[in-house]
RNA sequence: GGGCGCAUAGCUCAGCGGUAGAGCACUACCUUGACAUGGUAGGGGUCACAGGUUCGAUCCCUGUUGCGCCCACCA
């Protein structure tokens, strides 16, 4: 093996051997383990996001995988309905073509194409990962499989009464010109104005107002105002209201009447709403409670409409055509003009915008497909309160409580090219037929072959097909499918791993439709990860300059390709300076090359439950420096791992060191199999981290040389052995997390032990039954890593040098004591560098020394020709001082009756010990003290 | 306006009723036949603040402050 541990040499080599292999395809036998993988857009690549989550899922899929488990990744993309339209509209306009130069075919062909290109980048970056999910078997959304699954969903729903087909206000973008979900659109604190307008009375009498004030965000909307409304008990109001008094709306001169509604709120501005039921949720329901007509004034595009509808009747001709904003600003001047313009103040308000164009959304009037959700919202909250799904952690289930308990009808039409289009039929009467196909359509309607019939123009929107993954990718409703592809092994599947901002998106509709069409839950938990930000908490994002690719923290990446990377095709250029300054400084030599592993391992030791991770390169390193440990530490066990001489036949552990590390071993397995269980990647990763470094390699290994060297051949011999058990078990429980690196060590160790198997990722993942508890052992060890600490302590603060030999001195009466300095004489003499051990004869005189009190135990170390008097005696004062203030605590808690009384026995037990072991060390340094004093 | 989360060493984070921990950074010494991507030792903390419960609180409860998210129809 080199000196150093060179990731680039191997991550290749093993990811090609093990998809050879097959083993990432389940093994067909076994519990099932199934993890749906979130189908990543088809238009997007690898981010940190990705990298962290797929860290975490190979992490269970191969841990899994090594305990036996029939395993499936099932992998898959989604074709994004909006995100790959724009960005196939984008590339058309580089080429000088206009979306709508294309029909629909030829656009969906462009889209195709584009999709054979550039569909499969992240499934090419993944690999790079690690990640052993199951290629072949990898489902694209618009695949005919789940293609079917979408068509005959939508059919039975509509046919259970659970999708209608409704004219509603929906969420408009005005750019896409399609309707979006609720989820679809953020809220944006601006900052706007609110614009006071005076609507006069008709026919004002005395004693009543003479006109009423309105506020409003969006006075262009005014155009279509069809009242105003106030609150029923508001005695300002209340005399226009009985009286029934009209209105004059300003501008469009219409008379509109003065109703009362509970929704007003009297305390906000002047108490008088001006309602506009076709362009605002809240007016809607109002116009719905008090009969009110809906007055459209926007086109698609958000223009004044001017054709000639009803509604266009009632515009002004001067505003016809203009686009929002221009309306907005030649109404208010002609209201300032007409003196009706009251006030006009800065306001903060929330507006909304699409997620993907930031447009602000129009709520817009228009025919749309739409899901029943309030059966369906019960039967979603029920499964997570019956404990049929978990959330991990715990606290995602009031969140998704809350969402699901508010819900409103799922809008799922898009008036998009590119998804699943919608299986519904219009005659030219305009009546709607729902069916698998034309054919079904049209016999279900009872239409003959001459009936002309059009198919809607609308797609399902992406998340439609997303809901139902878990049980399309399963090949339902084909039976013969589901056969094929485990249906009933791999659903439900384990679990979800995914982040918090697609529960409602995804995670609530997979459960809901799920239950519904299969009887079953779509997975048994959900583990929600956290964001994963700059090392500033600053989340990541191009226009920030502060996104890291995952596969530059693999590769490397020097400082100009970086810059150039973070400064191109950025939206704002005038950022690009600021960009590469702080780039620089950052990373003034680029990013080292760190490898796979240890970027795995830096993605799971952060994945503390519920918290972002603020994603350190520092980190990074120290995880690198891992794997190059692990690496050496191989190095020194195959060194070894020759020249044993024959078997002795005797496989038992001969030293205490060997049952020392074994025990450990058991318990740090033991340990990670419960974290496992919690999803505590964080607290397996440490584990594994401090048994190989702070155990294995610290202690194990520095006990093992004496061993080896010595002259006993059946502790040599026997050490031997256990040192390649001890790593090749290790190397196994290590693999989920760092895979490239164990791999490829395994394959040296392996011959040594003579186990029989092609690849560690498919070896059985040890057990902590495997190896045996010793509790004396561990005692043992523990006495002597004791004994060393202080030693090397005094060694460091007398300044004697780390190379020079001392002699030492035992003293005391505990017959264990002097057991355990018989059988760990080599180890001591080895890492204490002690040229000699004794043990003070009674009566003997103590030379004047430096003392490490180990319980009852006294180490000394004889000051002649070592070190002076006046540091050793200046050490002891500290160390007396330290431990009297250990005492006083001690000491001050067993005085307290209280305590005493009321404390659990156990716990007053340790503090009397713990106290009686301060008063031997404090008898222990004074003693010696007094002996300096007299030296 | 509701809901959730966070606050522990300079930084990133574990811990969580019973002697405050790790990694990185820092200081000193060390190139010893696994590893300087290393070793040994060390310094560093009123566990945000104020109350309460308890024999005992970093941990449980209440409140306060600060930070961050999510949801919501105040024009």
């Amino acid at each position: 093996m080199d000196k150093s541990f060179d990731p680039k040499t191997i991550e290749a080599k093993w990811y090609a051997r093990w998809e050879a292999s097959g083993a990432f395809a389940p093994a067909g036998h076994g519990q099932p383990y199934c993890i749906l993988l979130p189908p990543p857009n088809i238009t997007g690549t690898l981010h940190m996001g990705h990298a962290f989550q797929h860290t975490l899922m190979d992490a269970l899929i191969r841990y899994h995988r090594m305990r036996g488990a029939d395993t499936l990744w099932q992998l898959g993309s989604d074709h994004a309905g909006i995100a790959t339209e724009m960005v196939v509209t984008r590339q058309l306009a580089i080429e000088g073509i206009a979306r709508a130069d294309l029909d629909r075919e030829q656009f969906i062909e462009r889209v195709w194409q584009w999709k054979r290109e550039s569909g499969d980048t992240i499934e090419k970056q993944m690999r790079r990962l690690g990640d052993s999910g199951d290629g072949p078997r990898a489902v694209f959304t618009m695949d005919p499989m789940p293609s079917r699954a979408v068509n005959e969903s939508f059919v039975r729903l509509y046919e259970q009464g659970l999708i209608y087909r409704g004219q509603k206000l929906v969420n408009w973008d005005p750019v896409l010109k399609t309707a979006i979900s609720d989820l679809e659109v953020v809220s944006v604190e601006e900052d706007g104005f609110l614009w006071s307008i005076r609507y006069d009375v008709i026919d004002p009498q005395p004693d009543e107002p003479d006109h009423l004030v309105v506020a409003t965000t969006r006075p262009e909307t005014m155009l279509g105002d069809v009242a105003v409304a106030v609150h029923p008990e508001d005695e300002r109001y209340a005399s226009l209201v009985t009286n029934k008094r009209r209105l004059r709306l300003p501008l469009a001169g219409r008379e509109i009447p003065v109703i009362a509604d509970d929704y007003v709120d009297r305390e906000f501005g002047t108490g008088a709403v001006k309602i506009t039921p076709a362009h605002d949720f809240n007016d809607y329901a109002i116009g719905q409670r008090h009969g009110l007509p809906l007055i459209n004034v926007f086109t698609g595009d958000a223009k004044i409409i001017s054709g000639g509808s009803v509604a266009s009747d009632a515009i002004p001709p001067k505003y016809k055509g203009l686009d929002r904003y221009d309306a907005r600003k030649a109404i208010l001047a002609d209201l300032d003009a007409q003196d009706l313009l009251i006030e006009t103040k800065p306001h903060k308000l929330t507006v909304p915008r699409g997620d993907r164009t930031h447009q602000v959304i129009e709520p817009y009037l228009t025919w749309q497909w739409f899901v029943k959700m309030d059966g369906f919202a019960r039967r979603g909250l029920e499964l997570v309160e019956n404990g049929s799904v978990k959330f991990v952690p715990e606290n995602w289930t009031s969140t998704y409580r809350h969402w699901l308990s508010n819900i409103q009808d799922w809008c799922i039409s898009r008036q998009l090219t590119w998804g699943h289009r919608i299986p519904a039929w219009y005659d030219v009467q305009g009546n709607v037929h729902v069916g698998r196909d034309e054919a079904e359509a049209r016999a279900r309607g009872g239409l003959g072959s001459d009936v002309e019939l059009t198919q809607d123009h609308d797609v399902l929107e992406t998340w439609f097909s997303s809901a139902l993954w878990p049980f399309s990718t399963m090949g339902w409703p084909d039976e013969t499918a589901m056969r094929e592809r485990g249906y009933d092994k791999y659903l439900p599947s384990s679990v979800l791993v995914t982040g918090f901002d697609i529960i409602f998106f995804w995670v609530a509709r997979m459960i809901m439709l799920t239950d519904h069409f299969t009887g079953r839950v779509p997975f048994r938990e959900v583990y929600i990860h956290g964001l994963v930000r700059d090392k500033d908490g600053q989340k990541m994002s191009k226009s920030k300059g502060n996104v890291l690719d995952p596969l530059d923290l693999i590769d490397g990446i020097d400082l100009h390709a970086l810059l150039a990377k973070r400064t191109g095709g950025l939206m704002q250029p005038q950022m690009a300076m600021k960009i590469e300054t702080a780039t620089r400084k950052e990373f003034p030599d680029g990013i080292p090359a760190f490898g796979a592993d240890a970027l795995r391992l830096t993605f799971a030791a952060l994945a503390g439950p519920g918290r972002d991770i603020k994603f350190d390169l520092d980190r990074c390193e120290g995880y690198k420096n891992f794997c190059n440990k692990l690496w050496n530490a191989a190095r020194f066990v195959l060194m070894n791992a020759e020249g044993g001489g024959p078997e002795t036949g005797d496989k038992n552990p001969a030293t205490e060191s060997e049952r020392w590390i074994l025990t450990r071993l058991h318990r740090t397995l033991a340990e990670v199999e419960t974290r496992f269980a919690a999803y505590r990647f964080d607290l397996v990763a440490q584990a594994l981290y401090e048994f190989t470094w702070n155990e294995f390699c610290d202690w194990f290994v520095e006990l093992a040389k004496p061993a080896l060297n010595g002259d006993d051949r059946l502790a040599a011999e026997s050490t031997r052995r256990t040192l390649l058990t001890v790593l090749e078990a290790l190397l196994r429980a290590l693999h989920p997390l760092t895979p490239f690196v164990t791999e490829e060590i395994w394959h040296e160790v392996e011959p040594k032990l003579s186990i029989d198997g092609d690849l560690l990722m498919t070896q059985t993942y040890p057990r902590a039954a495997d190896f045996t508890v010793d509790a004396q052992a561990e005692r043992d060890i523990e006495w002597l890593r004791a004994l060393l600490s202080s030693v090397r302590r005094i060694r460091g603060e007398m300044n004697i040098p780390p190379g020079k030999p001392i002699p030492l001195l035992f003293a005391g009466d505990d017959i264990e004591d002097r057991a355990r300095a018989q059988t760990f004489s080599a180890s001591i003499a080895f890492l204490a560098r002690a040229e000699s051990q004794r043990w003070l004869e009674p009566g003997e005189t103590e030379p004047a020394s430096a003392i490490a009190p180990i319980g009852e135990l006294r180490v000394l170390i004889p000051l002649a020709g070592l070190i002076d008097l006046d540091a050793e005696r200046a050490r002891l004062k500290k160390e007396i001082a330290r431990i009297e203030s250990e005492k006083k605590k001690s000491a001050g808690k067993l005085s307290n009756t209280n305590f005493v009384a009321n404390a659990p026995g156990e716990v007053v037990e340790q503090e009397r010990a713990r106290l009686a072991d301060w008063d031997a060390q404090l008898a222990a340094l004074r003693a010696q003290s007094r002996r300096l004093e007299n030296a």
